[in-house]
RNA sequence: GCUGAAGUGGUGGAAUUGGUAGACACGUUGGACUUAAAAUCCAAUGAGCUGUAAGGCUCGUACGGGUUCAAGUCCCGUCUUCAGUACCA
């Protein structure tokens, strides 16, 4: 009988579904165990070989779990929100809901020709309307929230209103924006409704406010951080502007040092905590306050001369506050213009002009290039009241710290560089060296640990710290700085002008935003006949002819009815495509509860992700958002965990192996690989399903493929066309995509998934090669073969104990152990050579005896679900394989009495020597003496040492 | 520049606390079966030298040193590749 793989998945993949086999209960007396993959968006190119890799380590994971005896949750669904379908919908009119359910139907239909254990009776999708409504109920949270950082959480904005009724906001220690005002009880009473809320939106957890934003005018849309690659969209590879607009922020700065503090708690690789941490971007340091000198010169405005703004900068290093030489603000700093002088004013616009029309990319790639100009302006040293000449230079960032720095050159090389390219010039005076016995002719001197400070009044011969606590302490007596912590993460953009997204639960009333409250969600998207902006360059929802909030009737009306009365208009942007998947790992737990995004019986019994896998891609966007978001509705008491993913695994990408043909210059012939140095010729890459294992070109397929090819001539090598290879992304443009679905269909799922995880280490990128997939292949049919030993193939176990089949024992044993271990390390590529050697040497034994066999079955069921399923049942059993208790390791069937010893001579293995494991040192070293190869090893010499190892090796020095 | 990961046959990759390098596959070569092909099975396969043969010897885990009876594995230095990040004060 053969191995009709296609037959035995079809029908193991329907009695998965129709018995419901792997719906996981929200309450049993088992433990839980949550294994998550990233969900996928679902493009129209549906999956290729790359997409499954992970899917498959997760699901032989859960299967493994499961036999453990574990309550295994493992859901999928969709992230299906995003800009694909949209921009699909720009240039065909198509509405990106059924695009998306297109793609759906398809990934859906791929995914189940692999065998997955997904519980699909918790699918979500971000797009659907159930689903968002509770991101829209997550964002009014957020919105009703602020940061509290004496208590370290978030808390109520009630709670904050009554503080400022009562005492103001003197006593106030939040998080919130820099130019927030201060205020008493009374001031607080007499502030008008709207100016309120002007106030508490400095607060909020997200907020609204003009910021300075990634505008990608291709896209049409504002850009995260992390949605910017190399100064450029993501999506797309589109150019970025800064720009200025008013939108809705994510105050993720709040929870900066908590989601540092997280990493050491999770269970995930160094590189991604590592990521986390550069971009959390955590410094300690200091401001420091310069006045700005009141001795202007030149300046005759008496008006400007009393303003005496003061410059703010922030430090790492204030202990070397006196090798302060000069400052340098960003040319885009509010100050600028100030303290500019009227004879250095010309050079200065003119400065501010060229760096302006640099895009944020140009300054990238060009960093080694120095400029600056001189402003004018002195301030002054807040200790010794010298003058401070103060530079401009774009090499200063308005968007870090504080836009300005104190210039320390002999601390620090930007700063020497830049003293040293301006030196001698106006303004830049010699380098202030604090560096006791250092030398910096050279460049700057950054060792803060070996430094000795002098030329520092107080601070002299202090060491590092000591300086940096006394610069410090001797700065707040002065008022003139404190110690402060700096983050580089910025507060995360939220408002995406877009149409296929969330639609935000917000009104405007007088230009102030107003909530939806909770009952009336979902606030669903609307129907537009365009989903490009509108002439007016509103966001596409601003063509929706109903999108007006009625507050009386608590519905979306029609946008002729609005009156600021009770019909007020709808917010027009939507919301990122992180927003749905910051949170669904809640929804899996509960997906179709319609009172709450989860019971709290739900999130109390399934707590959070025990593991989670997916790409590295997401390192610094959804994975730092979902951590947030996880920690704010554990500040709300909505969940009960504060981390969501308790261990992480970023598997590797599978990478195309395209192939190329040589085409010689200026004609249609093409010549194989070998002969191409002859001749000058230029490269096309052709689909790699034309190309047979030992890279041999199907020239009759390849003429039929596209027609340019169909008159093209071929110079052969040896009767064959061979083409060169080259490894890289697997992409429709290059022709090397391999889909999974040819692959189930000539060779079964279960290849496909055993040879994923043959390919190599999970979380390493490898080249996909279908040439070496009947290796797997052949594996499945020498299995199929070993319970098919009856006349003419028929299904045969014998039904012996294990004592009677000693060697086949010892496989079992054998494999059970290590691919246990395996499993346990996530190490999958080696345990499908374990299966393959226990079946070679089974097969060699000739062992066809149940309880070796029905065991092997077991081990292999995560792996290659469907056959095992078959043959499970052809044992006699009625039900499924997939919670069957995992066979348990017994190590004395691996009992060895002898050891194939090496000998080695000077470390130099010369022959091997079966010995019994019971001898002493002294009784393997006698016999080994006595051995007639030994002597002839040592021709007469006495070994100096005898180096014995029982159970592992021999070595004689000498 | 900085941070992280990694360099092993023709290819993908194995190798526990340092203890027989190259498991398991692919590919290649030879053979069996077949009218033939496919499929299947058997054998060989790191490089080189040597022997009629059984066998023996040398080199070999990016490169150069070191520690050790013993190093792919540990230490120091160098190079290369990949990924992330970048005037972060």
């Amino acid at each position: 009988m053969n191995y009709d793989f296609n037959a035995i998945e079809a029908r193991w993949q329907q009695y998965w579904a129709d018995n419901e086999i792997f719906i996981a209960q929200n309450n049993s007396d088992k433990p839980k165990y949550y294994v998550l993959d990233m969900f996928p968006y679902p493009s129209g190119a549906g999956l290729h070989v790359g997409h499954p890799l992970g899917y498959i380590a997760s699901d032989i994971y859960a299967r493994y779990k499961r036999h453990q005896g574990y309550n295994v949750l493992h859901p999928q669904g969709y992230d299906s929100f995003g800009l694909p379908a949209e921009q699909y919908a720009i240039q065909t009119g198509q509405h990106p809901a059924v695009t998306t359910q297109e793609n759906i139907a398809r990934y859906r239909q791929q995914l189940d020709t692999i065998g997955f254990s997904f519980d699909w009776s918790r699918e979500v999708r971000t797009s659907n309307a159930a689903y968002y409504k509770w991101t829209q109920w997550i964002f009014i949270q957020l919105f009703e929230s602020w940061y509290d950082i004496a208590a370290d959480k978030a808390k109520s904005i009630a709670a904050l209103e009554t503080i400022f009724a009562a005492d103001g906001n003197a006593s106030v220690r939040a998080v919130c924006d820099e130019d927030c005002i201060s205020f008493t009880a009374s001031e607080w009473a007499s502030f008008s409704a709207t100016r309120k809320q002007q106030v508490l939106l400095h607060y909020r957890l997200t907020y609204l406010a003009e910021t300075e934003v990634n505008w990608c005018p291709e896209l049409g849309t504002v850009l995260a951080n992390d949605e910017i690659v190399n100064g450029v969209s993501e999506r797309g590879g589109y150019a970025v502007v800064r720009k200025k607009m008013t939108q809705w922020s994510m105050r993720i700065s709040a929870y900066a040092e908590r989601l540092l503090q997280g990493l050491d708690g999770i269970d995930w690789t160094d590189s991604l905590k590592d990521s986390q941490r550069n971009w959390i971007g955590k410094s300690v340091g200091a401001t420091v306050t310069f006045k700005v000198s009141s001795t202007i010169f030149g300046d005759p405005k008496p008006e400007t001369q009393n303003l005496k703004p003061n410059i703010g900068v922030f430090t790492t290093r204030p202990d070397t506050i006196f090798g302060v030489t000069f400052m340098t603000l960003a040319p885009e700093h509010e100050l600028v213009s100030k303290i500019t002088t009227p004879a250095q004013k010309e050079a200065v616009q003119a400065y501010i002009d060229a760096t302006a029309k640099r895009s944020e990319r140009e300054r990238m790639a060009d960093v080694k290039t120095i400029s600056g100009v001189f402003t004018g302006g002195y301030a002054e040293h807040p200790f010794t009241k010298e003058p401070v000449p103060i530079w401009i230079g774009d090499y200063v960032l308005a968007s870090y710290g504080t836009g300005a720095v104190m210039a320390v050159p002999c601390g620090d090389q930007r700063d020497y560089d830049f003293a040293t390219y301006f030196r001698g010039k106006e303004g830049m005076p010699a380098i202030k060296n604090i560096f006791k016995d250092v030398d910096i002719s050279e460049g700057a001197y950054a060792d803060k640990g070996k430094a000795v400070i002098t030329n520092s009044d107080f601070l002299n011969d202090l060491p590092y710290k000591k300086a940096t606590k006394t610069a410090i302490y001797e700065l707040e007596k002065l008022g003139q700085g404190e110690g402060k912590t700096n983050y580089r993460l910025r507060d995360a953009v939220f408002s995406r002008q877009r149409y296929w997204g969330e639609p935000f639960p917000v009104y405007y009333v007088d230009g102030m935003p107003q909530m939806i409250a909770a009952e009336h969600l979902p606030i669903a998207l609307p129907e537009v006949e365009k989903y490009l902006p509108t002439e007016t360059g509103e966001p596409p929802l601003g063509r929706a002819d109903a999108w007006a909030w009625d507050t009386a009737e608590h519905k979306v009306v029609a946008n002729t009815l609005i009156d600021d009365a009770t019909v007020f208009p709808l917010e027009l942007n939507t919301m990122p495509g992180w927003a749905g998947s910051s949170w669904y790992l809640f929804r899996y737990m509960d997906a179709q509860n319609t009172d709450a995004f989860a019971s709290k019986e739900a999130l109390e019994y399934w707590q959070n992700v025990d593991l989670y896998i997916g790409g590295n891609e997401h390192a610094t966007g959804h994975l730092l958002y979902s951590r947030f978001w996880t920690k704010f509705l554990y500040d709300m008491e909505c969940i009960p965990v504060d981390e969501p993913f308790k261990k992480l695994i970023n598997q590797g990408m599978i990478l195309g192996t395209s192939a190329i043909i040589y085409r010689i210059s200026g004609t249609n012939t093409y010549v194989s690989k070998g002969l191409k140095s002859a001749h000058d010729i230029e490269e096309l890459r052709v689909d790699v399903n034309l190309i047979t294992a030992s890279d041999e070109l199907d020239v009759a397929g390849l003429k039929a493929w596209q027609p340019q090819f169909a008159t093209a001539e071929f110079i052969l090598e040896d009767g064959k066309y061979v083409v060169g290879r080259a490894v890289e992304k697997m992409s429709k443009r290059w022709y090397n995509v391999v889909n999974p679905d040819t692959i189930c269909e000539n060779y079964g799922a279960d290849t496909l998934r055993l040879y994923e995880m043959f390919l190599g280490p999970l979380e390493q990128a490898k080249p996909w090669n279908t040439a070496g997939i009947t290796g797997v292949h052949n594996f499945l049919k020498k299995l199929w073969k070993l319970y098919h030993s009856g006349d003419q193939g028929a299904f045969y176990v014998s039904d012996v104990g294990l004592s009677e089949v000693p060697e086949g024992a010892k496989t079992l044993h054998k494999t059970i152990k290590k691919v246990q271990e395996d499993i346990e390390n996530f190490s999958f590529n080696t345990s499908v050579s374990v299966f393959m050697i226990a079946v070679n040497e089974l097969t060699a034994q000739k062992c066809y005896a149940k309880d070796v066999l029905e065991p092997l079955l077991v081990l292999l069921s995560p792996y290659a679900p469907h056959i095992a399923e078959e043959l499970w049942s052809k044992l006699g059993h009625t039900t499924s394989i997939s919670t069957v208790a995992f066979p348990t390791f017994d190590a004395s069937y691996l009992v060895e009495s002898t050891k194939e010893y090496p000998i080695s001579f000077n470390g130099k293995r010369r022959f091997t020597m079966e010995l019994s494991l019971d001898l002493s040192k002294e009784e393997i070293e006698a016999a080994v003496m006595a051995h007639e190869k030994t002597q002839e090893q040592l021709a007469g010499r006495t070994p100096k040492k005898v180096i014995i190892v029982p159970g592992k090796i021999v070595n004689l020095v000498g």
